[in-house]
RNA sequence: GGGCUUGUAGCUCAGUUGGCUAGAGCGCGCCCCUGAUAAGGGCGAGGUCGUUGGUUCGAGUCCAAUCAGGCCCA
């Protein structure tokens, strides 16, 4: 194909690039119009379509979201949208996890609620039935703390002491209770300014009478299937108040105490000779013997120094501990070792003792030894199953028989291996009593050591320790065991030092590590159901069963897993839900009693509790909570016989004495899929399609959620589990609540300053499934992006003023000016931008699809920031003025913007809820008081049926070359402005042939285009020698003096209708 | 200390199974438009991919170590 350039372009080429001197009849006309030359500028104004919208360019998001809200409310979006969706075959259901009613809602909040919200609303238009039902964990220590830290702050306190103790935490749960509803109404009404779109009339509360039912029947279930027990657990606790205390209730203040460093002896030193390679020869075995039964072989008889190298001393060696608590010494019940370090076996002073190497030198200058030597050194692990004896309790003479009666006794007072051991203190030895130690309690339960503690609650000994501790108190016990231990030549070395010790915060005593009676979830025990373990189930559909989002959650919930501790599930509180476990009488083969609590008796509860909420556990008896329950007829064989057999008249339950623990909140939270999902929808929502949450909950929710589900259904609660990452600062660091402009971080501050759709787009920006980075400048760029986006849409409805959609969405019949698709060119723009859109729509919808907010959003903001503002809406500008105002390329124009306007609000309505509803009811023309038409009440647009040539690549590749020609020929030519070009395109494919020259002069911004096939090169010609056309400013070689003295273009004559 | 995870232009992020002369947006610089105007448009300059060492013909992409963060445990 030739050229088909005219003539007169070409010439042009020639001419010089100086300012072209205006011809003679446009003198009145200078191409530019002069600053203020309002004659110039206006004589055709009137006759162009200029754009038109009460869309306003600034959003005033602050004073115009609180209206979209009230609006929604007023219309009834929420149950519209669960009214159409009962006709939905489709349903996805998702379950809101329950934050902590306690504060104002921060970042984390926002991040998770907003997530939360785009999935609620994108499956929603994607034409999914798609509830959401919020909810508050409303029980809980930091509640009954703060409660408790106010009424002692109030002198409230003292006047519960004269309470019994269930008036008294009936007082107390009051407060509670009142302060949680106080945070739930505020906490929802934040959040609602978010512009969730939830049923916030009917949330579900941990503390509602049906939800407490719902979960101690998920309780009564695990008890059913085997899963539920009674152990002893240490637990911080306070003589003075005789209770336990968790971590938030403790105060660490200076305190002194004694660090003794004590000698346990070995009980076989030829083993623990060969265990350091030191062989003995025949006579000295024969010695050692001897030794064995005089039980009097330590403390220096040998006298002299240390032995020579290689020889095996005759001393019983020793194993060297050190402690601070001189009075669990008793409870002691091995010595841990880390298997990696290096042991020595030492001479000192006379005595041979094991400790780490590394401890040798400081604990020997510390107790001002006056020599050793180092005999022989080995790893831990060698020590291990060593056995000592302990220098004054013995089990096999009765003491600590009490405790340790039927215990395996194969490991008591033995080497025992433990990671956690280091040398920053002591002596590499640690002594280990798993009655009174979280680490202790742990490696005792590892290695199959009974769980002993000898302290009564009164801070006590018991009556299993030698008879010279009975009845003593444990802080008196201090110094007369350290005596003992001197009198009793074991002790290497004491002193008296201050360090860092928790305190009860209300009383101020010293608390002390104790065991008590705690009831636990079993994650290895068999279940009744298939005689698999939680833990196995769990692993299991971890594996398989359940979608991680994103996929290394699967890995960071099996390795929580496989490591989890069996669930304690009891705490010593009054702020929560009951653990409906009664007591019969003490008897003296059962001091404490024994217990009821089975599926039955549980369940029977959980209907009283159901009806009258958990108070009535504080307020009734025993009769009154088991009024439905029969123990003759439980099958659970724990019953108590006694209870069993007077139970036809019920007379026994008058005996029996409610326990007092609760159950720890997580397992509430993690009993919401029974109590809300499957309660609400009759079983029909179960199990639930997403769990959303930040990565924290792999440990919390989403396993408090698992265990219990797999439990009671044999089933994971949900299909797919998706978590986000944390709020850090700009450095990537943890957010401190004490930084000095937190105030600005707060969501109620952000909301004012920002609005809240900027916040939207912003955390839909966010690479969630990291941690993510907060800057207040991030919130501006945000609002600047948000910005562009907005214009974009403006421009989109402005250009529509004078445009009616022939469709009836809005009721009535009139004939509008829609084009139909059919009719458009596949070489026409808008046919190009309209395939643009069905890419958009199909990539964003897949977007969402894959909760992929992050794509969705850049997707949206590039479509309106490149393929519309930069590269279509300034194409088609020129024929939105200047064509006549019913051209049928003018209406196709409008035909597109009309429908890209209508896409794009429905795609983006589930970031930017209030801007998309706000333009889209611009764009129907809505009037402000209409209650019926909302986006939100809206499905997505796939896309369009309109054929797109194949050829547009080459275009667009032919308008970046232009770009940069275009760019070239300024600097080159002093041509300043586009419309002063005329530009040929290389063809070599001969495939922009076919493209209107006019479409494509607009594409680029400049008067003409023409195409060659043998141009290899963008031709910039300058066009300032040519007359310009008064009303559109292009040189498209058609401009002449017009019958009305004007120099018009044929295009914008015929516009305004002269010859 | 352990499990999981992050570290790419000034900033925020993309970079599929190893092949890239390392991309985008913002910001920045220069310029245009003034009929989207407290708007709009164009062009351009910026990284050798936390560090070190491996594997490979070839590594941002795999392996090891290390540094600096984060979550959860201990």
């Amino acid at each position: 194909m030739a050229i088909t350039l005219p003539e007169s372009l070409v010439m042009s080429q020639s001419t010089p690039s100086a300012p072209t001197p205006p011809t003679p009849s446009t003198a009145s006309a200078p191409d530019k119009p002069a600053g203020g030359g309002d004659d110039a500028k206006s004589r055709y104004r009137g006759t162009l379509n200029l754009p038109q919208t009460a869309f306003p360019m600034k959003a005033n998001l602050v004073q115009n979201e609180p209206a979209s809200m009230k609006r929604w409310q007023g219309m009834g979006v929420y149950r519209r949208l669960r009214e159409a969706g009962t006709t939905s075959t489709s349903r996805f259901v998702f379950h809101d996890g329950p934050p902590y009613a306690n504060g104002d809602i921060h970042l984390g909040h926002l991040m998770n609620k907003c997530l939360k919200d785009f999935v609620v609303r994108s499956k929603t238009m994607a034409g999914f039935d798609t509830p959401y039902i919020p909810g508050w964990d409303c029980h809980g220590l930091p509640i009954e703390h703060k409660v408790m830290t106010d009424l002692v702050a109030k002198g409230k306190f003292e006047k519960l002491k004269t309470l019994t103790e269930d008036q008294r935490r009936m007082a107390i749960r009051r407060e509670c209770q009142a302060y949680a509803e106080k945070y739930v109404k505020l906490q929802s009404g934040q959040m609602q300014r978010l512009l969730t779109l939830a049923d916030y009339e009917h949330p579900y509360l941990t503390m509602a009478p049906a939800f407490e039912g719902a979960t101690l029947e998920v309780l009564a279930s695990l008890i059913e299937q085997g899963l539920v027990y009674r152990a002893l657990k240490p637990v911080h606790w306070s003589i003075a108040n005789e209770t336990a205390l968790a971590e938030a209730e403790l105060e660490y203040e200076d305190r002194e105490d004694l660090s003794v460093y004590v000698d346990f002896e070995a009980a076989d030193a030829g083993a623990v000779y060969a265990a350091f390679g030191l062989v003995e020869s025949q006579e000295e075995e024969n010695a050692e013997d001897a030794e064995d039964t005089e039980e009097t072989s330590r403390g220096e008889e040998d006298g002299g120094g240390p032995p020579a190298d290689g020889v095996r001393p005759s001393q019983r060696p020793c194993f060297m501990i050190w402690t601070t608590t001189p009075w669990t010494l008793p409870a002691n019940l091995g010595i841990a070792v880390n298997p990696k370090f290096e042991y020595a076996l030492v001479w000192i002073d006379g005595n041979v003792t094991v400790l780490a190497e590394a401890a040798i030198e400081k604990v020997c200058k510390a107790a001002k030894a006056g020599q050793w030597k180092v005999l022989k050194t080995v790893t831990g692990d060698k020590l291990v199953g060593l056995r000592y004896r302990h220098p004054f309790v013995d089990p096999a003479k009765g003491q600590g028989a009490g405790a340790l009666k039927g215990a395996d006794l194969t490991k008591v007072h033995s080497v025992l291996p433990a990671d956690y051991v280091t040398l920053e203190d002591g002596t590499g030895l640690v002594h280990t009593a798993p009655g009174h130690g979280t680490e202790d309690y742990q490696t005792g339960l590892r290695e199959g050591l009974p769980i002993y503690c000898p302290v009564l609650g009164d801070g006590q000994y018991d009556s299993t320790v030698p008879s010279w501790l009975h009845g003593l108190d444990v802080w008196k016990a201090n110094p007369t065991v350290t005596q003992h231990l001197r009198d009793s030549g074991h002790l290497f070395y004491s002193h008296t030092f201050t360090h860092s010790y928790p305190h009860d915060w209300r009383s101020k005593t010293p608390v002390i590590f104790r065991c008590t009676e705690q009831w636990f979830v079993g994650v290895d025990k068999p279940t009744q159901r298939d005689n698999t373990s939680l833990r196995e189930l769990a692993l299991k559909h971890t594996e398989r069963g359940v979608a991680f989002v994103p996929e290394w959650g699967r890995n960071r919930m099996r390795g929580m897993l496989e490591s989890r501790p069996d669930w304690c599930i009891s705490r010593q509180r009054a702020w929560g839900l009951p653990i409906p476990a009664f007591f019969t009488a003490p008897t003296a083969a059962n001091p404490s009693g024994e217990v009821l609590m089975t599926a039955a008796s549980v369940r029977a509860v959980a209907k009283v509790v159901r009806e009258k909420g958990s108070d009535a556990w504080f307020q009734g008896t025993a009769e009154d909570l088991l009024k439905e329950y029969d123990a003759g007829n439980d099958p659970d064989p724990s019953v108590p016989q006694s209870l069993r057999e007077r139970s036809l008249k019920g007379t026994a339950l008058s005996e029996l004495k409610k326990g007092s623990d609760i159950l720890d909140v997580w397992f509430e939270s993690g009993s919401t899929w029974n109590a809300v999902m499957r309660e609400r929808s009759g079983g029909k929502d179960y199990p639930i399609d997403l769990y959303l949450e930040g990565s924290d909950q792999h440990r919390g929710w989403f396993q408090s959620s698992l265990l219990p589900s797999l439990g009671m259904m044999g089933i994971p609660p949900f299909k797919t589990v998706l978590t986000h990452g944390f709020m850090n600062d700009k450095d990537g660091r943890k957010l401190s609540k004490s930084r000095p402009d937190a105030k600005d971080y707060e969501v109620e501050n952000l909301t004012q300053v920002y609005g809240v759709d900027v916040l939207r787009w912003w955390v839909a920006s966010l690479p969630y499934e990291n941690d993510v980075k907060v800057d207040k400048v991030f919130f501006t760029t945000a609002g600047e992006s948000y910005r562009k986006v907005r214009n974009t849409l403006r421009f989109l409805l402005s250009n529509l003023f004078d445009f009616t959609p022939t469709c009836t969405c809005t009721g009535g019949k009139q004939p509008g000016n829609c084009v139909d698709f059919k009719t458009f060119p596949p070489t026409s723009i808008d046919a190009w931008v309209l395939g643009e859109f069905n890419a958009l729509a199909k990539s964003v919808l897949a977007a969402y699809e894959a909760y992929d907010f992050r794509t969705a959003q850049q997707k949206l903001y590039d479509f309106c920031n490149d393929t519309l503002s930069s590269v279509y809406l300034a194409a088609v500008k020129d024929r939105l003025y200047c064509d006549k105002t019913d051209a049928p390329r003018r209406r196709r124009t409008q035909t597109t913007l009309f429908d890209l306007a209508d896409g794009l609000c429905k795609l983006m309505a589930p970031i930017v809820c209030h801007t998309a509803d706000e333009a889209y009811r611009s764009l129907w023309k809505v009037d402000p008081k209409d209650e019926t038409l909302s986006v939100h009440l809206t499905r997505f647009t796939g896309g369009f049926d309109v054929p797109v040539d194949a050829a547009w690549g080459s275009v667009l590749e032919s308008r970046e070359l232009a770009m940069q020609a275009i760019e070239r020929a300024k600097a080159e030519q002093g041509v300043e402005n586009p419309l002063d070009m005329g530009i040929t395109l290389p063809d070599p494919q001969g495939v922009l042939g076919r493209f209107d020259p006019v479409d494509l002069a607009d594409l680029l911004g400049v008067s003409r285009v023409a195409v060659s096939t043998s141009a290899t090169a963008v031709h910039v010609q300058d066009l300032r020698g040519e007359p310009r056309c008064e009303r559109s400013w292009k040189r498209d070689g058609t401009v002449k003096t017009r019958s009305d003295g004007g120099m018009l273009s044929d295009r914008d004559a015929a516009a305004v209708g002269v010859g």
